[in-house]
DNA sequence: CGGCTGACGACCT
DNA sequence: GAGGTCGCCAGCC
């Protein structure tokens, strides 16, 4: 079934500054537990930016983001660099297995859904 | 202002 | 499971 805005809520824009918020929302998420796009995007307002916030990785230039503990749905990897993700996710105790996060809903960390 | 480009996600074959 | 389609949209030419 294609897009439905009935079904899928309504498209709200993030607004400028996009690839800011998100960061400061990876930041988040502390170490051991992973998050995904769709989750971080949905706590910017707008779960259809789920891949704005891909592209937002992509253009990280802050060490301090911890850019491996976001992962794409269902906790597989989906990261440009898998190799380093993993490695940065087992450093952290994080079980990874065949691209995939072990145990990945309890490692989930969720941002709070309250928004204005 | 217009056209690309994508670290997604859900669904379909 | 492995591919492909389509629907989002911010940022950068």
């Amino acid at each position: 079934m294609p897009y439905d805005p009935a079904r899928h809520g309504p498209h709200r824009i993030v607004g400028p500054g996009f690839h800011g918020k998100v960061q400061a929302l990876v930041k988040q998420v502390p170490a051991g537990r992973v998050t995904t796009y769709g989750d971080v995007a949905e706590a910017l307002g707008s779960r259809n930016v789920a891949r704005q916030v891909g592209f937002a990785m992509a253009a990280i230039d802050d060490d301090g983001v911890p850019w491996w503990r976001v992962v794409a749905a269902g906790g597989r990897l989906a990261a440009r660099s898998v190799r380093a993700q993993v490695r940065a996710l087992r450093a952290e105790g994080v079980v990874v297995k065949a691209r995939r996060v072990q145990e990945f809903a309890s490692r989930r960390f969720t941002f709070g859904s309250s928004r204005p």
